[in-house]
DNA sequence: GCAATAGTGTCTTTCAGACAGTATGAC
DNA sequence: GTCATACTGTCTGAAAGACACTATTGC
């Protein structure tokens, strides 16, 4: 790192989330309508400026409980590659540092957030969202794409039961790719700690009761799903 | 993103590169030796401030060029995650973008470089580096290792030319484990578009000369190459 | 011929993909 | 019993791991 004597001029980092859940079939990004200029009435990613005081992943937890309160620590957060081209904030030179966010099928985006007018959109319906939000809302869904594979990641946007019809369903609409149910209960039934079985079941309108599981202690997979 | 009132305090971006290479049988990294306070004496990664007018990307290839003279347009270059916490440079509030280069065995580190003193050391003697480049070091290795398996990545290791055995060596010395040569050659036979024949030999000393090959138009290897 | 390294062939096991059948609930 | 969904079992083919053999050079 050279210690260059040069002109300071303005530069701001921030966060930006992209907070995905599976809801309605679909694989869906939590989005606020933005209220200024630039980009006003546009949907965009949650996210805010770093401080000065905070580590950047703090600075992405801080984020996510003003936007769902939901816990950063009990969400997996994984930060994407930066977004830093000097056009891309109108505003002056912005570089912001994207999160991605698995979260579970929450209620509704909980009230009392920091932007109002929170809401799920499905992925392939958001666009266009403001500045480079669509850029890199697809760098999050391919890096989700990414770590179903090697991960047990798709457990995080189950709730804490589950069946592995819940489980797999993830995969499907991650992926937007059928799976056969015999195969995906087999690879996960001999992936040791992906899952563990609660002992209860979940009734249904018709048909036999699902066996509910929760997640296993594992956090890779060896060897991985495969998606092609 | 909000667009919040809120007092701007100095806070700076750099590029940080993390060049990695295999040389006398080890994988070294390219380190510079700081020449001012803080860390005066230490080595360092090579890196520098990002200037407002260009983008992360062009940054991390500026400073390549200038360190090492290699273009970055014809070497790999991969972001890494953002390292941001507050104390991680004494001279203030500096968030740094790390980029992994991948180069083959050059003769030397080119002379006329920015930082006088850059110098190859092998990964695992490298420690102590100045501020959190440990950290970041480690990052990038791992980041190395993972890449082998799904990509084509390891022939930038290699120059244009090189042989099945020089190829396998680069996956033994970055990921520290022994392959059986025939089941490395008939996997990398099989994977299409990986190496490609130039038709030339390589003699050596002793023994029978081995084909020569070149990078092929694959960049992904699937099935992948598996580790464990 | 010998030494040394390059490259090929074969057997076995593991595992993904395809598909048929059984189990357990509500009615 | 029927219907609907959950779950298990079997066959097949692809590919990784282990290992023995042949090929091509210099001497």
């Amino acid at each position: 790192m050279t210690s260059r004597a040069r002109k300071h001029e303005d530069l701001r980092v921030t966060v930006d989330l992209a907070i995905l859940t599976v809801r309605e079939e679909r694989l869906q990004v939590l989005l606020v309508e933005r209220g200024n200029e630039p980009y006003q009435g546009r949907l965009a990613l949650p996210g805010g400026f770093l401080r000065v005081d905070e580590d950047v992943a703090e600075a992405a937890e801080r984020e996510l409980k003003e936007e769902t309160g939901l816990d950063g620590r009990s969400l997996p957060l994984e930060q994407l590659p930066v977004f830093g081209a000097p056009g891309r904030d109108p505003r002056g030179r912005v570089v912001t540092v994207p999160y991605l966010a698995i979260a579970p099928d929450l209620p509704v985006p909980v009230a009392g957030s920091d932007a109002s007018g929170a809401r799920w959109e499905p992925v392939d319906a958001a666009a266009p969202l403001a500045f480079d939000h669509d850029d890199i809302l697809g760098v999050a869904v391919e890096r989700a794409r990414v770590m179903l594979e090697r991960t047990t990641i798709a457990t995080a946007f189950c709730g804490t039961e589950f069946t592995i019809g819940d489980l797999r369903h993830v995969y499907e609409v991650v992926w937007q790719r059928p799976l056969d149910p015999r195969n995906f209960n087999r690879k996960v039934g001999q992936t040791e700690g992906f899952v563990e079985p609660t002992g209860g079941k979940r009734a249904q309108e018709t048909g036999r009761p699902a066996a509910l599981y929760r997640r296993g202690r594992a956090t890779t997979l060896y060897p991985p799903m495969l998606r092609e």
